[in-house]
DNA sequence: TATCAGGCCCTAG
DNA sequence: CTAGGGCCTGAT
């Protein structure tokens, strides 16, 4: 186990942003990240974070994780000043960063997101990491689960993860499983698209439309061009951009924009709102 | 009791 | 191609 300090960094900011849904805050500067079979425990003081980890773990997996190489100023100097809302909405969300997670868990997840709410999506990914993941043990001793393999999950009945409340995503979540072991569809290969393509392949899943194929390519492929148009961020573009969101300018960084927005939506502006 | 939530699928017209 | 019903479950 090692300590890392990562200056100008707010874990905070990406809890609340949801992209992933197995970031938790235990405390109340302290918060609780699980990926794919890796634990991390993490302390927020201003704007310097401290993350707990074993040793190589954080320059092997959770640099890249949290895409800490990249600037986001360089993003934030994109954006037109004359746009009040965007901005504010960057300055909102400053700190936030497109995680780079893994494919197969952003199906399942995504797959799982759909009409649903985030305490209980939170719920059922805590579920079938619990039957089906592996069990593993943190650097406390604590018991925790791995995100279940498409192996694992590819033998259930289809309606078997209803016993997971996932409902009728369960079937979603069944056959991608079985796409993938079956080899029907390669997660190998879609990571090496350019974004058109592999949201193309993507939208092959039975239970993947638009919005989660976007999903998708944006926290798991990085594909900054992608642009998830959910209910939330519909309302905005209606509120604030009635001439069209400005695509061209934002041309291959459009994801980070949604993100602002997004979390502007959900956290920022309804505080305006009340002034 | 009815409605709908961070959709998607399928069928009818 | 577009509209609309159905789908699990839980919160309001």
């Amino acid at each position: 186990m090692t300590e890392k300090i990562i200056e100008n960094f707010k874990l905070s900011q990406i809890c609340g942003s949801g992209q992933c849904f197995r970031m938790e805050r235990i405390g109340e500067d302290t918060f609780r990240v699980l990926a794919g079979d890796r634990y991390l425990e993490a302390r927020q003081q201003g704007m310097r974070c401290t993350f707990s980890c074993p040793e190589e773990e954080f320059a092997k997996f959770w640099q890249n994780y949290f895409d800490l190489e990249e600037d986001y100023g360089k993003y934030i100097r994109q954006i037109n000043p004359r746009d009040g809302y965007l901005t504010r909405a960057a300055a909102f969300g400053d700190g936030i960063r497109i995680l780079r997670q893994d494919l197969w868990e952003m199906i399942v997840s995504f797959l799982i997101s759909q009409q649903n709410n985030i305490v209980r999506i939170r719920r059922c990914i805590g579920n079938i990491c619990e039957k089906y993941g592996e069990p593993r043990v943190n650097f406390r001793g604590e018991p925790y689960w791995a995100f279940p393999t498409p192996e694992s999950l590819a033998p259930l009945e289809e309606d078997e993860l209803k016993d997971c409340n996932l409902g009728y995503r369960s079937k979603y979540v069944v056959r991608a499983a079985r796409a993938v072991v079956s080899g029907e569809r390669d997660l190998e290969q879609i990571k090496g698209l350019p974004y058109r393509k592999a949201r193309e392949e993507l939208l092959q899943f039975f239970g993947v439309g638009e919005k989660v194929a976007d999903c998708i390519c944006l926290f798991a492929l990085h594909q900054l061009e992608a642009f998830p148009v959910d209910t939330h961020i519909r309302q905005a573009l209606e509120a604030h951009y009635k001439r069209g969101f400005p695509n061209r300018r934002y041309r291959g960084s459009r994801g980070v924009m949604q993100q602002y927005i997004f979390y502007y939506e959900l956290l920022g502006a309804k505080e305006e709102r009340i002034e």
